[in-house]
DNA sequence: AGTGACTTGTCATTATTTGTCAAAAATACA
DNA sequence: TGTATTTTTGACAAATAATGACAAGTCACT
């Protein structure tokens, strides 16, 4: 869980960069960074957007894991997780 | 999309009941109901397995459209959605 | 025109999310 | 060890979104 958590912080800690600096260059609170990447809260899109530049990592990557995050936040502790997602995803299919 | 309620509505009419009718069932507003069925608003769980049981219907299968809309809810209009769900989806599995 | 069913838009209330601050805890390292 | 730095935590305020109620609207039918 918290996929896109995970990932900054691994990025974050092989390039040696501080919570501060990225904090600063998303214009947000340390504190709201750590919270991110221990997946207690979530960035928006444009955030994403912004820190795949900044770490210089494909967009499409973290923002992937951005959505899945935000869909399995949507369904936990739901019994009928998997039947809805795997519907949604015939949905959009056609 | 808005499976819930395309279902909830053709479930009411062949059974010939008024949103009035569901409505106090729910005891919610008539003007809820028809939003729900025209899936401008979204029912809780609560509701969605009292509604179940008017009509009569597996909880199971409402719930499932009910957590498929709220995950279309969350992915529409984004570009990675697919593979986020993908994702998510293979995060169930484990 | 009148009635009943449903829809629409607006608004107030409530709930959730987001971000900040101050302080605590963990880490690094002289 | 002591101290400086980084990260985490919890409480709070601000911003945003969701909910529900109401009134007025449309539509179909008589």
């Amino acid at each position: 869980m918290k996929k896109l958590g995970q990932e900054l912080r691994k990025i974050r800690e092989s390039k040696n960069i501080l919570l501060r600096q990225v904090a600063s260059y998303l214009e947000i609170d340390t504190a709201m960074i750590s919270k991110v990447e221990r997946g207690e809260r979530r960035l928006n899109r444009q955030q994403v957007i912004k820190i795949a530049e900044y770490y210089n990592t494909k967009e499409e990557k973290l923002l992937t894991l951005w959505v899945c995050d935000k869909v399995l936040d949507v369904v936990e502790n739901e019994p009928f997780a998997k039947k809805g997602m795997q519907k949604a995803l015939k949905a959009l299919e056609v």
